[in-house]
This record gives structure tokens, sequence and C-alpha cells, in this order.
DNA sequence: TTACAAAGCTACGTCCGCGTAGCATATTGC
DNA sequence: GCAATATGCTACGCGGACGTAGCTTTGTAA
């Protein structure tokens, strides 16, 4: 009822089964993290952030480390999973001898459809977060490996369809694409007014229909 | 010639001006930065890498802020000099009217040559640092303001050239053609055997010769 | 050679975030 | 209605980084 020093004590927040609480506290450490840095994710302010107490978060996480490892493992995990819903289409694309124009254009448009649907998702899968401790810039770099070595396919595709010569590389491209993509997402992410998604649809069919 | 607690006294640092310490603790905060994060920056740190102890550091600087500040303003500072150094050669391949292929490749060769010749400076001008206080972002942007108004005169020189469609706007290319600078930084840094600044410069011909 | 100013150094006080110990209460099964 | 247990809360110890007070040494100029 009332504690030591006679102060009132705080009211009880609802009690929550353990995975479920595990979810809310990432959740709040997400909207952190995207909001005022990683810096400002302590254990404290992702509690406060749930409406509880920092022991709260201790009995979820043994430690900040493995919290934010969790975060991210997490995010980079339904990032991928959101790409990967995406290949089909693409593949087809590739497959059935569409216009290059057209099978870029609509991966990248699916691709931008998929940002706006996770905004804080993206917006920490999309940019470096320098200076976390060194294991979970391991795990976003094996993540956008994965990405890197698919992007390579469409490299491919690339210099085959354009009759590219070998300087442009299918590595290059796969580096150019994967960056670009990221580009435009940070951008549709931090300035929606000014950069929206159509408009880099439009350019890049733009751009794709100078080749030739 | 002794301590309280009867240890022994440390050596004494070689006395030097302020304005030369200055450039040695910025210089020590650098390396710091660069190789573990702007986390790493402590007081403390800075102090010892420049073989002295803390409060000499705070007598240059005083705080942490403004020795960070000042840090990131004499490196952009100086990144800015080195672009602009590069473009009188840039406006003359533009003015001269010489094949686009040539201006471009040029401008990416002097680019990445500028970026070998000072790899700690570029390593930390080129990616975000994420969670900084949010004013040295916005020291950042300001100078990345700069370069991207200056890359949509390449911009609309590339429409005008490639006669494109107003769909590929000027800004829209300015913003690639950073981030693409930006993204051969990086590897070039974090990677030199595998991305040799020839292999951008050769990809980059290649992309422009399939153009028309 | 000596005094004094400039530059360094030691030693703290403070704050903040991590992580823990142990008490309080809500909920569930009987 | 009541015990048992899972969940939450208060309170604290610890360490690391910031920033400061005040003493010590070095070099220089009279």
């Amino acid at each position: 009822m009332v504690t030591k020093n006679g102060r009132r004590r705080r009211e009880y927040a609802p009690r929550v089964p353990i995975e479920q609480r595990r979810r809310e506290l990432l959740d709040a450490a997400l909207r952190i993290v995207v909001r005022d840095g990683h810096g400002a994710v302590t254990m404290e302010a992702v509690a406060a952030a749930t409406g509880v107490t920092k022991p709260v978060v201790y009995g979820v996480f043994p430690n900040r480390e493995t919290l934010l490892g969790e975060l991210l493992r997490r995010e980079q995990a339904a990032a991928l999973e959101q790409l990967v819903e995406l290949l089909p289409a693409l593949r087809k694309g590739l497959a059935a001898g569409a216009h290059p124009a057209d099978v870029l254009a609509e991966a990248l448009d699916g691709f931008l459809a998929a940002v706006r649907a996770a905004p804080e998702r993206w917006s920490c899968v999309v940019s470096p977060m320098a200076d976390m401790p060194a294991q979970f810039n391991a795990a976003r770099e094996e993540t956008r490996g994965l990405v890197l070595a698919s992007a390579e396919e469409l490299g491919r595709w690339i210099t085959r369809t354009f009759d590219a010569s070998t300087d442009l590389d299918p590595e290059l491209i796969a580096h150019t694409v994967v960056t670009l993509a990221e580009m435009a997402a940070r951008l549709v992410l931090t300035d929606p007014e000014r950069y929206e998604p159509a408009r880099f649809v439009k350019g890049l069919r733009a751009a794709v229909g100078l080749v030739r």
C-alpha cells in the first residue's frame, strides 16, 4: 500500500503472459530506436514506454544486449520476409521476358509499398546504426548479404538482357540496386510529402528507358 | 614527485601550445571514432590516445559535445574542400561537351582518389553515424545539402545530354549520384582489396555506355 | 637564477544506466 | 473463500563517464 519512505505505491500494471510482454517490450524498444536512436534504448526507457518498471524488462531479457539483439533479429527477419513475398512476382517477370522497365518498376513499387506498410521496421533496417556493438552490425550485414546475393541474380539478368560489357559485373549491380533501394526507402520514410514512391518508380522507368 | 597515496607521479607530457593540442586531440578523436564508433570517444579515451590526461582535454574543449562538434565540422569542411578542388575539371568537362562517359568516369576517379587520400576523414563523412546528438546530424546534412545542390547541376546536364523524360528529374539524379558515390567510398574504405576504385570507374563507364 | 605564467597532473563529486535482492499483489485452481 | 504462484514493484549497489578544484612542474623572461 505504502512504501518505506511513505510514498504512495505505484499502480500495478495489468499482468500479462511473458510472450506477450516480450512483444510489447520489443515494440516499445523499436519505437524508441526509431525516434531517438539506439542510445536512448535504456532498460528504464523501454520499461516506461511499456508502462511497467525496469525489473519487468529484466524478467524477459537478461540484459540490454539481448534485448537489442532480439529486436534487431526480429525486425531483420520480418523485413526479409516481406522481401521474400515480392520474389515470385519478380521471378515471373524475369522469366517471362517482360519489358525490363516494367519488371524493375514493379519490383521497386512493391518494395516501397512494403516499406510504407512497416515504416518503423524499415527505418531501422535501412540505415546503418553506426556504433552498435559489433555483433549487431554483423547480424545486419548477414541479412543484407542474403539480399545482395539475391540481387546478384537480378544483376546477371540485367547484364544478359542489356548485353553489357563484363566491366559492369553483377556484384556491382547488386550493390547499386540495394543501395539505391535503401536510399529511396530512407527518403520515403523521412520526407514522405516530397518523395512519394511513384516519383522513384517513374524515375526508374525513365532511366531504364534511356538504355538502348 | 609523489602523490598523496604514495603512488609515483605520472611523467609529464611535453608542453604544447594550445592550437597544436587542439589538432592533436581532434586527430586522436577521429581515429577513435573511425575505429570504435563515436560512443568510444570519451574524454578519457581521447586524452589517453594523445598521451595526456583528461583535464588537458577540458583545457581545450569545454565539454564532450563541443569536441565532437568541432571534429565533425573540421572533417566535413576538409572533405568539402577536397570536393571543391575537383570541380574545375568537372565543369570543364561539362562545358567542353566531352563524352559523358569520360566526364563521369573522370569525376568518380578523382573522388575515389580523394577518399583514399584521407580514409579516416571520409569514413566518418560517408556513413551516417546514427544516434549522434541531433545538431551533429544537422551539420552533416547541411554539408551534404551543399553537395546535393551541386550534384543537381550535374543532374540537369545529364537530362539535357541524354534528352531524358522529365520523370527523371535532376533532384533524383543528384540523390542517386551522391548516394552511389558514398557507396563506392564505403566499399573502397572497408574492403580495398575487393573493391578497387578502377572497378567502379570501369563499371560506370560500361553503364553509361549502355545509354543510347 | 629566480619568479611567475602556462600547461599538466591527481583526486574528487555527481549523475546515470545496468543489473539484483527481496517485498507486495493480482490471479488462478481448488 | 483461500492458498500458491506468477507477475509486478521498491530500493539499492556498482561502475563508468562527465566535469571540476586545486596542487605541481616546466619553461621563459627579467
